[in-house]
DNA sequence: CATCGCCGGTAGAGCGCTCTCCCAGATGGC
DNA sequence: GCCATCTGGGAGAGCGCTCTACCGGCGATG
């Protein structure tokens, strides 16, 4: 506490305090001294940021052409256009959003909703873990492919009903377009508000119950068969699979793609154990099986978290991992790319896909009449140290 | 709002038709077959959502009552208060917050800005890593003090020219009131320039170079020398420091302060070198301090990222942690806590810290003459397996 | 009893923008 | 050559909200 350099801070003269720089031009910032003297029309706009009316007076034309000069609305002679940019950029004009989307009843901006059930806030913490890089790789992803179409991204977390009634009334008030969703929870009732709503959303991962969004998923029955024939391959004879929850899609998805693969290969039956994709249910799923088969040599779990918690749980039992046990997970995270040894996982392209939603939101934004639609990515294997 | 009683509600007699204007309601969305015949005096509002002035008609009073009520800016008789509520229940209001803030230059959002350097783009990805735990966890805690405040982040990226105009522009726009910014490298312009246009702003860490900007920290230098303080009390004689980029306040902090601390316990020499913070950085640094000192029995990395690099590289060069060597982290990451030995670490508490940022903001937003101020929290040391 | 707050309400002027008219002038078909 | 068409510009009406005036009524005051 005591090291903060508090004496490195300036005084605060070195500020604009409010008063006086107000008095100056409204330029954003810059040159404040350099103000456009001999503008002889301009009567005193001492207010707040130039407006259309400024630029408009500037530039002598009418205030709607200047807009239709900044939104390329119809055509407007060229020599037109140059002079009102020049105005535009003399005054340093930039729209005022709130005035636009007043009257387009359009904002530039979408929430995206990371939602999650109350219930697990008996814990002290949220039901969402936003430590998990999952959402950040998630929210990048987006950010990629929303910032060239200048669309930013309200971040809004659903957990309890107010908060999914926070998310509706920001939506139908016209505080964002739309919605860019990402559900942990299989009973989450956003989903269907939205869509009842008539509210333009997109989906990441297919839908629990089915419902008109548009969703991004990953083809979750074939990435697990790459982690079934992967462990098959390394010679794995004792093969257990730690699932996500039951109800949750992409779990069953990947439960049964390994059970199918491993059923290819002669494997009738795979031991498995539900986790709720947290380290800690790796661990204990692991334990589970360990029980249950103690001679397992190959573990599938239907992600990272749980498991490195699966590693956790073999190591206290005493199993070597990779050599008297293979373990493939799936997301490849970056926890698991640098754990040691590294997990074998399977890779879904999540900023791909996080960026895949962001385009069908914008589109459907562009095209209301445009049909749900969804886009299933490949999923790919990535080896390392585990297995 | 919920439990208004409208027993209380006096006999809508007293207003001008209160009864029959209720009829007329225009619902945000129902049976559109219901429409009511003979709306004498309704001109035809079939548009979107409702509005005050429905509001108003159907509580038979003026919007700039209706007004009042929603916002409790004077005090208005309860048995009208009442009479309003009903009225905006019934009609399912909710305001146009782009009316709303066209007239009140506010708000109801910040900006959070990511703020990294554009250089890094050259290896194909941006420069700020979203999968690094961290951000999910300083977004998380913003979210969790913003939300009670009813004030929605919209998040921001901000590599090239372009998006720090973007961010400035959104702020002097009023797209958002104030910024909360997480500056990762420290040539970053951004907080110069939001310091310049008089934009209200919190920082993550120390502003590189002095400026009255509100920031939130860590006490680095304390964090390192519970690092050092450990070691020692390990017994480890031959310890090195891997630090972050000398330029940025944090990283420089946290070497002196390991540096003191050893000082204290008799090692005035510390062999150090700086990574960036990143994985491969660690392995980089670990490697060359290695052929530096072969004999090192401890190592201190600036955070957990790096440390993880670090032990690969230990491991890759045949030392084995911790009974070779022990190292200690800074930032107790999910990274650590899930790694196997697990990683010792100097804990911040990123979330409150970033919720501590949104207090302050909000708090400057509200009151704006109030002085820059700075927080500085308190590290720990988080003692696992590595140590 | 006229006067004076003061309380509780109404009226109406914008906030900055878009967009639908409308109009002047240039083009073109018959 | 005349009317229809088109093209590029201006005028002005709002979008839904807040907020400053203003105003009627009413109890307290001199």
């Amino acid at each position: 506490m005591g090291d903060d350099r508090s004496g490195a801070v300036p005084p605060a003269d070195d500020l604009p305090h409010g008063g006086a720089a107000t008095l100056e031009a409204p330029r954003p910032h810059g040159d404040v001294a350099a103000r456009p003297v001999g503008s002889g029309e301009t009567p005193e706009r001492t207010g707040g940021a130039p407006t259309l009316e400024d630029v408009a007076r500037v530039a002598g034309v009418s205030r709607a052409t200047v807009s239709r000069v900044v939104n390329g609305k119809r055509r407007v002679a060229q020599d037109i256009q140059d002079v009102v940019r020049q105005a535009i950029a003399t005054v340093g004009y930039v729209p005022n959003l709130a005035a636009r989307s007043l009257v387009t009843r359009r904002t530039g901006a979408v929430v995206v909703v990371v939602s999650g059930a109350e219930e697990a806030a008996a814990d002290g913490s949220s039901s969402v873990d936003f430590a998990d890089p999952f959402f950040g790789r998630v929210v990048g992803g987006m950010l990629r492919a929303l910032r060239p179409r200048d669309v930013d991204p309200i971040l809004m977390l659903a957990e309890t009903d107010a908060d999914r009634n926070r998310v509706i009334s920001a939506l139908s008030n016209g505080n964002a377009d739309g919605a860019l969703l990402v559900s942990t929870h299989a009973e989450d009732p956003l989903p269907a508000l939205l869509v009842e709503a008539g509210m333009p959303a997109v989906q990441f991962a297919r839908p629990a119950h089915p419902l008109p969004m548009s969703y991004v998923d990953v083809a979750n029955r074939d990435g697990a068969r790459l982690a079934a024939a992967h462990l098959v391959e390394r010679g794995r004879r004792r093969i257990v699979a730690i699932s996500g929850p039951l109800d949750v899609p992409a779990a069953r998805d990947r439960l049964s793609g390994f059970e199918d693969e491993l059923a290819r290969h002669g494997h009738a039956w795979v031991p498995s154990a539900a986790g709720n994709f947290t380290f800690a249910s790796g661990v204990v799923a692991m334990d589970r099986l360990l029980d249950q088969e103690p001679a397992v040599d190959g573990v599938f779990a239907s992600n990272d978290l749980m498991a490195l918690g699966a590693i956790e749980a073999l190591h206290a039992r005493g199993r070597h991992v990779p050599h008297d046990v293979s373990v493939v997970g799936f997301d490849d995270s970056s926890l698991g790319a640098h754990s040691r040894p590294g997990l074998t996982s399977v890779r879904q392209p999540i900023e791909e896909m996080a960026a895949e939603m962001a385009r069908i939101l914008l589109d459907t934004l562009a095209d209301p009449e445009r049909r749900v639609t969804s886009v299933i990515f490949e999923p790919t294997l990535v080896v390392r140290g585990t297995s």
